[in-house]
RNA sequence: GCGGAAGUAGCUCAGUUGGUAGAGCAUCAGCCUUCCAAGCUGAGGGUCGCGGGUUCGAACCUCGUCUUCCGCUCCA
Protein backbone atom coordinates (compact mmCIF):
# COMPACT_ATOMS: atom_id res chain seq x y z
CA UNK A 1 0.00 0.00 0.00
CA UNK A 2 1.44 3.35 -0.81
CA UNK A 3 1.68 6.20 1.04
CA UNK A 4 -0.63 8.30 -0.02
CA UNK A 5 -3.39 5.15 0.65
CA UNK A 6 -2.72 4.68 4.25
CA UNK A 7 -3.23 8.09 4.59
CA UNK A 8 -6.61 8.42 2.88
CA UNK A 9 -7.25 5.55 5.01
CA UNK A 10 -6.32 7.51 8.23
CA UNK A 11 -8.43 10.11 6.98
CA UNK A 12 -11.73 8.02 6.33
CA UNK A 13 -10.50 6.21 9.84
CA UNK A 14 -10.84 9.98 11.22
CA UNK A 15 -14.41 10.21 9.99
CA UNK A 16 -15.46 7.26 10.99
CA UNK A 17 -14.88 6.70 14.50
CA UNK A 18 -15.69 10.49 15.37
CA UNK A 19 -11.79 11.95 16.02
CA UNK A 20 -12.38 14.55 12.77
CA UNK A 21 -15.59 15.52 10.77
CA UNK A 22 -15.72 18.41 8.32
CA UNK A 23 -17.24 21.68 9.20
CA UNK A 24 -20.45 22.11 8.77
CA UNK A 25 -20.51 18.65 6.73
CA UNK A 26 -24.41 19.00 5.68
CA UNK A 27 -24.11 22.42 3.96
CA UNK A 28 -20.99 20.43 1.66
CA UNK A 29 -18.40 21.48 3.97
CA UNK A 30 -16.07 24.38 4.63
CA UNK A 31 -12.99 24.49 2.46
CA UNK A 32 -10.10 24.14 5.04
CA UNK A 33 -12.15 24.40 8.22
CA UNK A 34 -12.87 20.77 10.23
CA UNK A 35 -14.70 19.94 13.70
CA UNK A 36 -13.09 17.27 16.34
CA UNK A 37 -15.17 15.24 17.12
CA UNK A 38 -16.57 12.92 20.29
CA UNK A 39 -12.72 11.09 20.39
CA UNK A 40 -10.85 13.58 18.51
CA UNK A 41 -11.53 16.59 21.12
CA UNK A 42 -10.49 14.18 23.80
CA UNK A 43 -7.43 13.44 22.55
CA UNK A 44 -6.58 17.07 21.46
CA UNK A 45 -7.74 18.25 25.09
CA UNK A 46 -4.77 15.08 26.23
CA UNK A 47 -2.57 16.82 23.67
CA UNK A 48 -2.92 20.08 25.29
CA UNK A 49 -2.36 19.12 28.59
CA UNK A 50 1.05 17.04 27.89
CA UNK A 51 2.30 20.37 26.49
CA UNK A 52 0.87 22.68 29.22
CA UNK A 53 2.01 20.55 32.04
CA UNK A 54 5.22 20.56 30.56
CA UNK A 55 5.88 23.83 29.70
CA UNK A 56 4.01 25.70 32.78
CA UNK A 57 4.20 22.86 35.07
CA UNK A 58 7.39 21.81 35.23
CA UNK A 59 9.29 24.83 34.87
CA UNK A 60 9.61 27.12 37.40
CA UNK A 61 9.52 30.51 35.75
CA UNK A 62 7.18 29.70 32.66
CA UNK A 63 3.40 31.02 33.72
CA UNK A 64 0.17 30.33 31.09
CA UNK A 65 -2.09 33.35 29.94
CA UNK A 66 -5.27 32.75 27.83
CA UNK A 67 -5.41 36.21 25.84
CA UNK A 68 -8.55 37.28 23.84
CA UNK A 69 -8.88 36.37 19.93
CA UNK A 70 -9.82 39.80 19.15
CA UNK A 71 -6.99 42.46 19.71
CA UNK A 72 -6.75 46.45 19.47
CA UNK A 73 -6.43 47.03 15.92
CA UNK A 74 -3.12 48.88 16.08
CA UNK A 75 -1.39 45.63 17.36
CA UNK A 76 -1.48 44.63 14.19
CA UNK A 77 0.23 47.39 12.27
CA UNK A 78 2.96 46.45 15.01
CA UNK A 79 3.47 43.06 14.39
CA UNK A 80 4.04 44.09 10.50
CA UNK A 81 0.81 41.85 9.51
CA UNK A 82 -1.16 45.10 8.56
CA UNK A 83 0.31 46.20 5.44
CA UNK A 84 2.40 43.62 4.36
CA UNK A 85 -1.01 41.75 3.40
CA UNK A 86 -2.73 44.03 2.01
CA UNK A 87 -2.13 44.16 -1.36
CA UNK A 88 -4.87 43.59 -4.34
CA UNK A 89 -3.55 41.04 -6.53
CA UNK A 90 -3.92 39.50 -9.99
CA UNK A 91 -2.33 36.98 -12.49
CA UNK A 92 -2.16 35.80 -15.79
CA UNK A 93 -3.54 32.74 -16.34
CA UNK A 94 -1.02 32.05 -19.40
CA UNK A 95 2.56 33.47 -18.15
CA UNK A 96 1.40 32.57 -14.13
CA UNK A 97 2.81 35.47 -12.82
CA UNK A 98 1.58 37.91 -10.45
CA UNK A 99 1.13 41.45 -10.07
CA UNK A 100 -0.17 43.87 -7.75
CA UNK A 101 -3.57 45.08 -9.66
CA UNK A 102 -2.66 48.92 -8.95
CA UNK A 103 1.04 48.66 -9.94
CA UNK A 104 -0.07 47.68 -13.13
CA UNK A 105 -2.97 50.76 -13.82
CA UNK A 106 0.15 52.81 -12.53
CA UNK A 107 2.48 51.54 -15.08
CA UNK A 108 -0.78 52.04 -17.93
CA UNK A 109 -1.11 55.73 -16.39
CA UNK A 110 2.78 56.18 -17.18
CA UNK A 111 2.94 54.93 -20.26
CA UNK A 112 0.39 57.45 -21.48
CA UNK A 113 1.88 60.22 -19.85
CA UNK A 114 4.94 59.32 -21.49
CA UNK A 115 2.92 59.25 -25.02
CA UNK A 116 2.26 62.62 -23.94
CA UNK A 117 5.38 63.53 -23.36
CA UNK A 118 7.05 62.38 -26.48
CA UNK A 119 4.01 64.38 -28.64
CA UNK A 120 4.97 67.87 -26.64
CA UNK A 121 8.58 66.55 -27.40
CA UNK A 122 7.61 66.59 -31.07
CA UNK A 123 5.83 69.53 -30.77
CA UNK A 124 8.50 71.40 -29.33
CA UNK A 125 11.32 70.84 -32.11
CA UNK A 126 8.56 71.69 -34.77
CA UNK A 127 7.24 75.06 -33.09
CA UNK A 128 10.77 76.29 -31.82
CA UNK A 129 10.73 79.08 -29.79
CA UNK A 130 7.28 79.91 -30.07
CA UNK A 131 6.52 76.71 -28.19
CA UNK A 132 3.80 77.12 -25.97
CA UNK A 133 3.50 73.88 -24.04
CA UNK A 134 0.25 74.35 -21.68
CA UNK A 135 -1.52 75.94 -24.94
CA UNK A 136 -0.27 72.94 -26.86
CA UNK A 137 -1.29 70.56 -24.38
CA UNK A 138 -4.80 72.09 -24.24
CA UNK A 139 -5.15 71.71 -27.70
CA UNK A 140 -3.53 69.09 -29.48
CA UNK A 141 -6.25 65.74 -30.14
CA UNK A 142 -3.82 62.84 -29.14
CA UNK A 143 -2.80 64.81 -26.07
CA UNK A 144 -6.18 65.36 -25.44
CA UNK A 145 -7.54 62.21 -25.79
CA UNK A 146 -4.69 60.58 -23.47
CA UNK A 147 -5.00 62.90 -20.92
CA UNK A 148 -8.96 62.16 -20.58
CA UNK A 149 -7.89 58.66 -20.31
CA UNK A 150 -5.75 59.21 -17.46
CA UNK A 151 -7.69 61.02 -15.39
CA UNK A 152 -10.61 58.33 -15.94
CA UNK A 153 -8.44 55.70 -14.96
CA UNK A 154 -7.13 57.54 -11.76
CA UNK A 155 -10.23 58.61 -10.94
CA UNK A 156 -11.79 55.00 -11.03
CA UNK A 157 -8.84 53.13 -10.04
CA UNK A 158 -8.35 55.57 -6.36
CA UNK A 159 -12.69 55.17 -6.04
CA UNK A 160 -12.28 51.26 -6.67
CA UNK A 161 -9.34 50.75 -4.04
CA UNK A 162 -11.11 53.02 -1.75
CA UNK A 163 -14.27 51.20 -2.04
CA UNK A 164 -11.86 48.02 -1.74
CA UNK A 165 -13.88 46.81 -5.02
CA UNK A 166 -11.43 44.56 -6.40
CA UNK A 167 -13.95 43.49 -9.64
CA UNK A 168 -13.92 47.30 -10.59
CA UNK A 169 -10.06 47.19 -10.60
CA UNK A 170 -10.02 43.71 -12.77
CA UNK A 171 -13.12 45.61 -14.89
CA UNK A 172 -10.42 48.35 -15.28
CA UNK A 173 -7.56 46.51 -16.34
CA UNK A 174 -9.79 44.65 -19.16
CA UNK A 175 -10.85 48.24 -20.04
CA UNK A 176 -7.19 49.64 -20.47
CA UNK A 177 -6.38 46.45 -22.44
CA UNK A 178 -3.18 46.20 -20.22
CA UNK A 179 -1.44 42.93 -21.40
CA UNK A 180 1.01 41.00 -19.16
CA UNK A 181 4.63 42.04 -20.15
CA UNK A 182 5.51 38.47 -20.11
CA UNK A 183 2.98 36.46 -22.00
CA UNK A 184 1.68 39.49 -23.48
CA UNK A 185 -1.79 38.43 -22.99
CA UNK A 186 -4.92 39.85 -21.29
CA UNK A 187 -6.26 36.36 -20.07
CA UNK A 188 -6.41 37.44 -16.21
CA UNK A 189 -7.79 36.18 -13.56
CA UNK A 190 -10.02 37.84 -10.39
CA UNK A 191 -8.46 40.33 -8.55
CA UNK A 192 -8.06 38.92 -4.53
CA UNK A 193 -7.26 40.46 -1.83
CA UNK A 194 -4.21 38.63 -0.23
CA UNK A 195 -4.93 39.68 3.49
CA UNK A 196 -4.33 36.71 5.43
CA UNK A 197 -6.19 38.15 8.34
CA UNK A 198 -9.71 37.35 8.54
CA UNK A 199 -11.76 41.17 9.41
CA UNK A 200 -14.69 42.01 11.24
CA UNK A 201 -16.35 44.73 12.70
CA UNK A 202 -16.74 45.69 16.20
CA UNK A 203 -19.29 47.70 17.68
CA UNK A 204 -17.82 51.51 17.77
CA UNK A 205 -14.07 51.88 18.64
CA UNK A 206 -13.14 55.45 18.29
CA UNK A 207 -11.45 57.37 15.55
CA UNK A 208 -11.61 53.88 13.31
CA UNK A 209 -13.98 52.32 10.99
CA UNK A 210 -14.59 49.67 13.18
CA UNK A 211 -12.71 47.05 11.52
CA UNK A 212 -10.94 44.46 13.88
CA UNK A 213 -8.92 41.28 13.15
CA UNK A 214 -8.87 37.40 14.01
CA UNK A 215 -5.26 37.04 15.09
CA UNK A 216 -3.53 35.06 12.73
CA UNK A 217 -1.08 34.34 15.62
CA UNK A 218 -1.35 33.91 19.25
CA UNK A 219 1.98 35.70 20.03
CA UNK A 220 0.37 39.18 20.10
CA UNK A 221 -1.34 38.59 22.96
CA UNK A 222 1.70 37.55 25.17
CA UNK A 223 3.88 40.85 23.70
CA UNK A 224 1.00 43.34 24.76
CA UNK A 225 0.90 41.74 28.42
CA UNK A 226 4.07 41.30 29.26
CA UNK A 227 4.46 44.30 31.82
CA UNK A 228 1.67 42.86 33.23
CA UNK A 229 2.61 39.53 33.73
CA UNK A 230 6.37 40.46 34.76
CA UNK A 231 4.76 43.11 37.48
CA UNK A 232 2.38 40.70 38.86
CA UNK A 233 3.84 37.62 38.62
CA UNK A 234 6.87 39.27 39.84
CA UNK A 235 8.88 37.53 36.94
CA UNK A 236 12.51 37.85 36.56
CA UNK A 237 14.39 37.40 33.16
CA UNK A 238 15.00 34.57 32.15
CA UNK A 239 11.63 33.92 32.06
CA UNK A 240 8.33 32.78 29.39
CA UNK A 241 4.67 33.05 29.14
CA UNK A 242 2.91 30.38 27.40
CA UNK A 243 -0.72 30.30 25.98
CA UNK A 244 -2.74 27.78 23.60
CA UNK A 245 -5.15 29.31 21.41
CA UNK A 246 -7.06 29.83 18.49
CA UNK A 247 -5.57 31.51 15.29
CA UNK A 248 -6.79 32.68 11.93
CA UNK A 249 -5.16 32.55 8.77
CA UNK A 250 -7.28 33.11 5.37
CA UNK A 251 -5.31 30.85 3.60
CA UNK A 252 -5.43 30.95 -0.31
CA UNK A 253 -4.67 27.41 -0.67
CA UNK A 254 -5.15 25.36 2.53
CA UNK A 255 -4.70 21.14 2.19
CA UNK A 256 -3.59 18.35 3.44
CA UNK A 257 -6.87 17.44 5.52
CA UNK A 258 -5.47 19.63 9.21
CA UNK A 259 -2.35 20.35 8.25
CA UNK A 260 -3.07 23.63 7.22
CA UNK A 261 -6.48 25.02 8.21
CA UNK A 262 -7.94 28.10 7.99
CA UNK A 263 -8.94 27.99 11.74
CA UNK A 264 -6.14 26.54 13.40
CA UNK A 265 -4.88 26.40 17.45
CA UNK A 266 -1.47 27.09 18.64
CA UNK A 267 0.39 26.06 21.44
CA UNK A 268 2.64 29.21 21.81
CA UNK A 269 5.34 30.02 24.50
CA UNK A 270 7.66 33.05 24.38
CA UNK A 271 10.75 33.22 26.29
CA UNK A 272 12.46 36.58 27.39
CA UNK A 273 16.23 36.56 27.93
CA UNK A 274 19.01 39.02 28.44
CA UNK A 275 19.67 40.78 25.15
CA UNK A 276 23.16 38.59 23.95
CA UNK A 277 22.27 35.44 25.89
CA UNK A 278 19.62 34.96 22.94
CA UNK A 279 21.29 32.38 20.80
CA UNK A 280 22.16 29.84 23.97
CA UNK A 281 18.77 29.89 25.04
CA UNK A 282 18.01 29.24 21.51
CA UNK A 283 19.90 26.25 21.20
CA UNK A 284 18.92 25.07 24.54
CA UNK A 285 14.79 25.34 23.55
CA UNK A 286 15.84 23.21 20.70
CA UNK A 287 17.05 20.35 22.67
CA UNK A 288 14.20 20.83 25.40
CA UNK A 289 11.49 20.60 22.69
CA UNK A 290 12.80 18.13 20.59
CA UNK A 291 12.73 16.03 23.98
CA UNK A 292 9.14 16.51 24.68
CA UNK A 293 8.42 15.31 21.09
CA UNK A 294 10.84 11.92 21.72
CA UNK A 295 9.17 11.33 24.90
CA UNK A 296 6.31 10.07 23.13
CA UNK A 297 7.91 7.55 21.69
CA UNK A 298 6.27 8.23 18.06
CA UNK A 299 9.95 7.14 16.27
CA UNK A 300 12.79 9.27 16.44
CA UNK A 301 13.38 9.10 13.06
CA UNK A 302 10.53 10.95 12.08
CA UNK A 303 12.24 13.93 13.64
CA UNK A 304 14.47 16.44 12.03
CA UNK A 305 16.00 20.18 12.43
CA UNK A 306 15.56 22.22 9.66
CA UNK A 307 17.12 25.34 9.89
CA UNK A 308 16.24 28.77 8.01
CA UNK A 309 18.87 30.42 5.65
CA UNK A 310 16.59 33.06 4.82
CA UNK A 311 15.17 34.39 8.05
CA UNK A 312 12.28 36.65 8.96
CA UNK A 313 12.68 40.68 9.20
CA UNK A 314 12.64 40.16 12.92
CA UNK A 315 14.57 36.94 13.57
CA UNK A 316 18.37 36.22 13.51
CA UNK A 317 17.99 32.43 14.23
CA UNK A 318 15.06 30.15 13.35
CA UNK A 319 14.43 26.52 12.90
CA UNK A 320 11.60 24.00 12.47
CA UNK A 321 11.55 20.84 14.08
CA UNK A 322 10.10 18.81 11.22
CA UNK A 323 7.75 15.55 11.55
CA UNK A 324 7.67 12.83 8.67
CA UNK A 325 3.94 12.70 7.92
CA UNK A 326 2.62 10.40 5.24
CA UNK A 327 3.25 13.20 2.41
CA UNK A 328 6.89 14.39 3.73
CA UNK A 329 8.97 15.73 6.23
CA UNK A 330 6.69 19.28 7.08
CA UNK A 331 6.83 21.28 9.75
CA UNK A 332 5.50 20.73 12.88
CA UNK A 333 6.79 23.24 15.37
CA UNK A 334 9.17 26.46 14.77
CA UNK A 335 11.56 27.79 17.11
CA UNK A 336 12.50 31.35 16.23
CA UNK A 337 14.94 34.29 18.26
CA UNK A 338 12.64 37.33 17.64
CA UNK A 339 15.04 39.70 19.16
CA UNK A 340 13.67 42.54 20.34
CA UNK A 341 11.66 43.08 17.61
CA UNK A 342 8.36 42.88 18.75
CA UNK A 343 8.41 44.06 22.26
CA UNK A 344 10.21 47.44 20.76
CA UNK A 345 7.79 47.59 17.83
CA UNK A 346 4.83 47.25 20.69
CA UNK A 347 6.88 49.92 22.48
CA UNK A 348 7.12 52.21 19.44
CA UNK A 349 2.94 52.28 18.45
CA UNK A 350 1.75 52.06 21.91
CA UNK A 351 3.98 55.30 23.42
CA UNK A 352 4.65 53.07 26.33
CA UNK A 353 8.08 52.10 27.89
CA UNK A 354 7.94 48.10 27.51
CA UNK A 355 11.80 46.98 29.56
CA UNK A 356 12.77 45.26 32.08
CA UNK A 357 15.08 46.25 35.30
CA UNK A 358 17.83 43.90 35.91
CA UNK A 359 18.26 44.21 38.89
CA UNK A 360 21.56 42.60 38.90
CA UNK A 361 23.30 44.48 36.24
CA UNK A 362 21.31 48.06 37.41
CA UNK A 363 19.88 48.79 33.61
CA UNK A 364 16.80 48.71 31.75
CA UNK A 365 16.21 47.02 28.06
CA UNK A 366 13.85 45.57 25.77
CA UNK A 367 14.08 41.57 26.30
CA UNK A 368 14.89 39.71 23.92
CA UNK A 369 12.69 36.26 22.68
CA UNK A 370 12.77 33.01 22.12
CA UNK A 371 9.93 31.74 20.92
CA UNK A 372 8.49 28.23 20.78
CA UNK A 373 5.62 27.79 18.16
CA UNK A 374 3.73 24.44 17.75
CA UNK A 375 0.17 23.81 15.78
CA UNK A 376 -1.81 21.76 18.07
CA UNK A 377 -3.92 20.22 14.82
CA UNK A 378 -0.43 19.32 13.32
CA UNK A 379 0.66 17.29 16.22
CA UNK A 380 -2.44 16.20 16.32
CA UNK A 381 -2.26 14.65 12.89
CA UNK A 382 1.60 13.35 13.62
CA UNK A 383 0.38 11.63 16.52
CA UNK A 384 -2.92 10.33 14.50
CA UNK A 385 -0.43 9.33 11.70
CA UNK A 386 2.15 7.13 13.31
CA UNK A 387 -0.26 5.82 15.07
CA UNK A 388 -2.37 4.70 12.56
CA UNK A 389 -1.29 0.89 11.67
CA UNK A 390 -3.19 -2.02 9.56
CA UNK A 391 -1.46 -4.96 10.90
CA UNK A 392 -2.27 -8.69 9.95
CA UNK A 393 -2.18 -11.21 12.65
CA UNK A 394 -0.49 -14.40 12.39
CA UNK A 395 -3.47 -16.39 12.04
CA UNK A 396 -4.05 -14.14 8.81
CA UNK A 397 -6.70 -11.52 10.40
CA UNK A 398 -6.50 -8.12 10.08
CA UNK A 399 -6.90 -5.13 12.55
CA UNK A 400 -6.63 -1.53 12.64
CA UNK A 401 -5.17 -0.22 15.69
CA UNK A 402 -4.25 3.27 17.13
CA UNK A 403 -1.33 3.24 18.76
CA UNK A 404 -1.82 6.84 20.61
CA UNK A 405 0.61 6.51 23.49
CA UNK A 406 -1.99 5.53 26.16
CA UNK A 407 -1.61 9.22 28.37
CA UNK A 408 -2.48 10.82 25.49
CA UNK A 409 -5.63 8.13 24.48
CA UNK A 410 -9.04 9.18 24.44
CA UNK A 411 -10.86 6.25 25.97
CA UNK A 412 -8.43 4.80 28.89
CA UNK A 413 -9.89 1.35 29.29
CA UNK A 414 -12.82 -0.19 28.08
CA UNK A 415 -14.68 -3.14 31.11
CA UNK A 416 -16.19 -6.31 28.92
CA UNK A 417 -18.64 -8.72 30.63
CA UNK A 418 -17.62 -11.55 28.80
CA UNK A 419 -21.08 -12.79 28.36
CA UNK A 420 -24.20 -10.38 29.33
CA UNK A 421 -25.74 -12.65 32.11
CA UNK A 422 -25.08 -14.36 34.98
CA UNK A 423 -24.24 -11.50 36.46
CA UNK A 424 -21.31 -10.48 34.73
CA UNK A 425 -22.75 -6.97 33.42
CA UNK A 426 -23.27 -5.79 37.06
CA UNK A 427 -19.81 -6.49 38.31
CA UNK A 428 -18.98 -5.28 34.56
CA UNK A 429 -20.77 -1.82 36.06
CA UNK A 430 -19.44 -1.92 39.07
CA UNK A 431 -15.63 -1.58 38.15
CA UNK A 432 -16.74 0.72 35.64
CA UNK A 433 -18.23 3.15 38.31
CA UNK A 434 -14.97 3.18 40.23
CA UNK A 435 -12.92 3.64 37.38
CA UNK A 436 -14.44 6.15 35.89
CA UNK A 437 -14.12 8.86 38.49
CA UNK A 438 -10.72 8.87 37.69
CA UNK A 439 -10.47 7.78 33.79
CA UNK A 440 -12.37 7.87 30.62
CA UNK A 441 -13.86 4.43 30.08
CA UNK A 442 -15.92 2.43 27.73
CA UNK A 443 -18.59 0.02 28.62
CA UNK A 444 -19.58 -2.30 25.58
CA UNK A 445 -21.48 -5.91 26.15
CA UNK A 446 -22.41 -6.06 22.37
CA UNK A 447 -21.17 -8.77 19.83
CA UNK A 448 -18.24 -11.38 20.42
CA UNK A 449 -15.60 -10.36 22.74
CA UNK A 450 -13.32 -10.64 19.87
CA UNK A 451 -14.95 -7.78 17.88
CA UNK A 452 -15.24 -5.71 21.00
CA UNK A 453 -11.45 -5.85 21.66
CA UNK A 454 -10.91 -4.60 17.54
CA UNK A 455 -13.67 -1.87 18.34
CA UNK A 456 -10.94 -0.50 21.28
CA UNK A 457 -8.06 -1.39 19.01
CA UNK A 458 -9.62 1.15 16.11
CA UNK A 459 -10.01 3.83 18.39
CA UNK A 460 -6.49 3.51 20.52
CA UNK A 461 -7.92 2.32 24.00
CA UNK A 462 -4.35 1.12 25.53
CA UNK A 463 -6.66 -1.54 27.77
CA UNK A 464 -9.86 -4.03 27.91
CA UNK A 465 -10.99 -5.13 31.32
CA UNK A 466 -13.22 -8.13 31.03
CA UNK A 467 -15.36 -9.46 33.65
CA UNK A 468 -15.31 -13.60 33.19
CA UNK A 469 -16.90 -16.20 35.76
CA UNK A 470 -14.04 -16.27 36.94
CA UNK A 471 -14.34 -12.80 38.11
CA UNK A 472 -17.65 -13.52 40.91
CA UNK A 473 -15.20 -15.93 42.39
CA UNK A 474 -11.98 -14.91 43.39
CA UNK A 475 -12.38 -11.31 41.95
CA UNK A 476 -10.16 -11.01 39.54
CA UNK A 477 -10.56 -10.06 35.85
CA UNK A 478 -8.09 -9.73 32.96
CA UNK A 479 -6.42 -6.87 31.41
CA UNK A 480 -5.77 -7.12 27.58
CA UNK A 481 -2.64 -4.64 26.33
CA UNK A 482 -3.90 -2.91 23.08
CA UNK A 483 -0.02 -3.38 21.70
CA UNK A 484 0.86 -6.48 22.24
CA UNK A 485 -2.77 -8.04 22.15
CA UNK A 486 -1.62 -10.27 25.39
CA UNK A 487 -3.81 -10.41 28.74
CA UNK A 488 -3.11 -11.36 32.45
CA UNK A 489 -5.17 -12.10 35.36
CA UNK A 490 -5.13 -9.95 37.86
CA UNK A 491 -7.49 -8.88 40.63
CA UNK A 492 -9.92 -5.85 40.83
CA UNK A 493 -8.64 -3.83 43.42
CA UNK A 494 -5.24 -3.35 41.59
CA UNK A 495 -6.96 -2.33 38.55
CA UNK A 496 -6.43 1.30 39.08
CA UNK A 497 -2.99 1.58 40.53
CA UNK A 498 -2.14 -0.69 37.69
CA UNK A 499 -3.26 1.45 35.29
CA UNK A 500 -2.88 4.72 36.58
CA UNK A 501 1.05 3.80 36.44
CA UNK A 502 0.43 3.35 33.11
CA UNK A 503 -1.23 6.47 31.81
CA UNK A 504 0.74 9.12 33.74
CA UNK A 505 2.15 11.92 32.56
CA UNK A 506 4.92 11.43 34.36
CA UNK A 507 5.85 8.28 32.57
CA UNK A 508 6.49 11.16 29.78
CA UNK A 509 7.87 13.92 32.06
CA UNK A 510 10.80 11.44 33.04
CA UNK A 511 12.15 11.41 30.01
CA UNK A 512 12.45 15.02 30.10
CA UNK A 513 13.50 16.64 32.85
C1' G B 1 -5.35 30.42 -8.43
C1' C B 2 -4.30 26.82 -12.81
C1' G B 3 -4.58 21.68 -14.61
C1' G B 4 -6.26 16.54 -13.64
C1' A B 5 -9.48 12.98 -10.93
C1' A B 6 -13.56 12.09 -7.81
C1' G B 7 -18.49 12.84 -4.90
C1' U B 8 -24.44 7.08 -4.63
C1' A B 9 -26.55 4.48 3.10
C1' G B 10 -22.16 5.75 8.95
C1' C B 11 -17.76 3.18 5.90
C1' U B 12 -16.02 0.71 1.16
C1' C B 13 -18.17 0.49 -3.34
C1' A B 14 -21.70 -1.63 -7.60
C1' G B 15 -25.42 0.43 -10.62
C1' U B 16 -26.03 -2.25 -18.16
C1' U B 17 -28.07 1.61 -24.33
C1' G B 18 -31.42 7.18 -19.73
C1' G B 19 -36.93 3.62 -17.37
C1' U B 20 -39.35 4.02 -9.61
C1' A B 21 -31.89 2.72 -5.82
C1' G B 22 -28.29 -2.17 -4.56
C1' A B 23 -24.38 -5.21 -1.88
C1' G B 24 -20.88 -6.10 2.00
C1' C B 25 -19.49 -4.17 6.50
C1' A B 26 -21.47 -0.92 10.31
C1' U B 27 -25.97 0.49 13.42
C1' C B 28 -30.49 -1.01 16.31
C1' A B 29 -33.86 -4.98 18.55
C1' G B 30 -34.28 -10.14 19.78
C1' C B 31 -32.06 -15.17 20.12
C1' C B 32 -27.31 -17.76 21.04
C1' U B 33 -22.64 -17.74 24.48
C1' U B 34 -17.48 -18.77 22.71
C1' C B 35 -11.07 -14.55 25.37
C1' C B 36 -9.25 -11.95 19.89
C1' A B 37 -14.06 -9.15 14.21
C1' A B 38 -17.70 -11.05 10.21
C1' G B 39 -23.63 -17.45 14.11
C1' C B 40 -29.39 -16.93 13.55
C1' U B 41 -34.00 -13.76 12.91
C1' G B 42 -35.78 -9.10 12.03
C1' A B 43 -35.54 -3.61 11.56
C1' G B 44 -34.01 1.31 10.48
C1' G B 45 -31.16 4.26 7.16
C1' G B 46 -30.26 7.46 0.57
C1' U B 47 -34.10 14.07 -2.87
C1' C B 48 -27.58 9.55 -5.86
C1' G B 49 -23.04 16.73 -3.15
C1' C B 50 -26.19 21.12 -4.57
C1' G B 51 -28.72 24.05 -8.53
C1' G B 52 -30.21 24.87 -13.60
C1' G B 53 -30.86 22.57 -18.68
C1' U B 54 -32.14 18.53 -22.34
C1' U B 55 -35.98 14.53 -22.12
C1' C B 56 -42.42 11.64 -21.58
C1' G B 57 -38.67 10.13 -17.98
C1' A B 58 -31.90 11.77 -15.35
C1' A B 59 -27.64 8.58 -10.33
C1' C B 60 -26.46 8.18 -15.76
C1' C B 61 -26.33 13.32 -20.91
C1' U B 62 -25.15 18.83 -20.40
C1' C B 63 -23.83 23.56 -17.90
C1' G B 64 -22.77 25.89 -13.40
C1' U B 65 -21.47 25.51 -8.36
C1' C B 66 -19.58 23.38 -3.66
C1' U B 67 -16.34 19.87 -1.44
C1' U B 68 -12.24 16.35 -1.43
C1' C B 69 -7.70 14.22 -3.43
C1' C B 70 -3.14 14.66 -6.80
C1' G B 71 0.42 17.94 -9.48
C1' C B 72 1.97 22.98 -10.16
C1' U B 73 1.75 27.80 -8.02
C1' C B 74 1.37 30.76 -3.65
C1' C B 75 2.22 31.49 1.51
C1' A B 76 5.62 30.78 5.75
Amino acid sequence: MTQEEVFKNLTAHCKEYGFIFQSSEIYDGLSAVYDYGQLGSELKNNIKKYWWEAMVRLHENIVGIDAAIFMHPRTWEASGHVGAFNDPLIDNKDSKKRYRADVLLEEYIAKLEEKNNKEVEKGRRKWGESFNEEQFRATNPNVLRNQAKIEDVKAKMVAALNANDLKALRDLIIECEIVCPISGTKNWTDVRQFNLMFSTQLGNISGEDGTIYLRPETAQGIFVNFLNVQKTGRMKIPFGIAQIGKAFRNEIVARQFIFRMREFEQMEMQFFVKPGTELEWFKAWKQTRLAWHKALGLGDQKYRFHDHDKLAHYANAATDIEFEFPFGFKELEGIHSRTNYDLSRHQEYSGRKIQYFDPETNESYVPYVIETSIGLDRMFLAIMSSAYKEETLENGETRVVLGIPAPLAPVKLAVLPLIKKDGLPELAHKIMNELKLEFNCQYDEKDSIGKRYRRQDAIGTPFCITVDHQSLQDNTVTIRYRDTMTQERISIDSLHDLISSKVDYKNLFAKII
